[in-house]
DNA sequence: ATTGAAAGTGAGTAATCACTCGCTAATCAA
DNA sequence: TTGATTAGCGAGTGATTACTCACTTTCAAT
């Protein structure tokens, strides 16, 4: 039983052939760029070629010049934004709001991690829209995808839960299913914030609904006080 | 600004002309497994009418016969799922449960609903999979699915969690905060079990991982005892 | 037994697919 | 300026696509 090199590793070890923006062409970038647009509004298999050379401005042959098949493409789309969930210089991010764990309460950590992960969110809509739906399909994203977010983040905040267990801010249960509410909440808040913008939704600031979201994950919605 | 029709009423009136599956022909409802088994493993616009007419045993010609596109056949496999999700029938299955919440307590509803749903998924799994999997991309589907699963389930769990609030089972949060709360453990829950199969996650069995479940949804996840 | 409609067939169609190749244009170190 | 490498092109490739149509088979109602 050779376990693979670990998924991390193995993607890490891609990402370092990926070439940095800078270093592409004008029509290379074009290209990267006309691919997201399309495989986000209507997914790979339904995105040709000879239309993404046509949104890029850019000969079909010029695609394959660069990619040696329409799979690279979306390889090359998609690796960037895994690795920003999970290689160490955006990682950081989550690690600094863990760092000063002793110094802040739970509940400040946890409000600072949602923000933080809506604003990627954000940031990346597109592109994680691409990663998400084809990780149905295709098992190395689905497997990096996991390894990443979950694998990734899980130990980081099992220690910090542990943690907070010790010190008496959080109740002993199993850090597993902590763990799950914490992931679920912010699920929800990324999922409604996109699927819904009915007035109800939007009627609170992004930063009011993380506040009432924390509260809940904290307190419940249990009447306590009788 | 006339609203179309609500779209539950749409996809219900669609769903009438839907053909039972018992006074369909043998060979049809082969056409249909083998395409809930093709376009679950690698998606619709991945599989091909020849691959469905060769995997239902059946000539390629068959399947026109039946259905008058590819999409036409997309739309027989999903519609009956979102029927299960908001089709009185099934529907009621939630109604029933919400039913009698005076004699219950909010917990006891909340147990039986997670278990419910949990079926549900467990039992339509390959077509789920599909809905999702769609959703992204076919502007119908979507609605749809948003119109079933928020709008329908919405109003009457906001009626059970305000009829609850008044009689302070639960804290006076913002409806709809509270129904996020609900909908996104629920989430959580359905999306773990799927996705991870670690000795971690399967430690506990579905039953004791609702009840903690809801028992974080209750009292959160934070420490009150002192 | 006859008939008519529905079910089933499979060769055929134009369009489109991902991809190749022989070519020219641009870039750049020597 | 040269020579060599890379970028870019676009017509052309065979394979595959969703779909059609003229035809045969099945079968229930007369």
């Amino acid at each position: 039983m050779n376990k693979p090199p670990t998924f991390v590793e193995g993607l890490l070890e891609y990402v370092e052939e990926l070439k940095d923006e800078s270093e592409m062409t004008e029509k290379q970038r074009n290209i990267l760029r006309a691919s997201v647009k399309l495989f986000a509004e209507k997914g790979f298999h339904a995105s040709s070629t000879s239309e993404i050379a046509k949104e890029a401005g850019v000969a079909e042959g010029t695609i394959f010049r660069h990619y040696k098949s329409k799979k690279d493409i979306l390889l090359a789309v998609v690796a960037p934004v895994l690795v920003k969930f999970a290689a160490p210089f955006i990682l950081k991010d989550v690690r600094e709001i863990f760092k000063e764990q002793n110094k802040k309460t739970f509940s400040q950590i946890v409000t600072e991690l949602y923000r933080n992960r809506i604003d990627l969110v954000l940031a990346n809509e597109k592109h994680i829209r691409i990663l998400l739906q084809e990780a149905f399909f295709h098992d190395e994203i689905r497997e990096a995808l996991i390894a990443t977010v979950f694998t990734g983040v899980k130990e980081m905040a099992n220690k910090l839960i542990e943690a907070k267990v010790e010190v008496g801010e959080l109740r002993p249960l199993p850090t597993q299913a902590v763990f799950r509410a914490i992931l679920s909440s912010m699920i929800g808040l990324v999922l409604f914030r996109q699927v819904l913008d009915t007035d109800e939704f939007t009627q609170f600031s992004d930063d009011e609904q993380i506040a009432l979201t924390v509260d809940i994950l904290l307190n419940g919605i249990g009447n306590h006080s009788i």
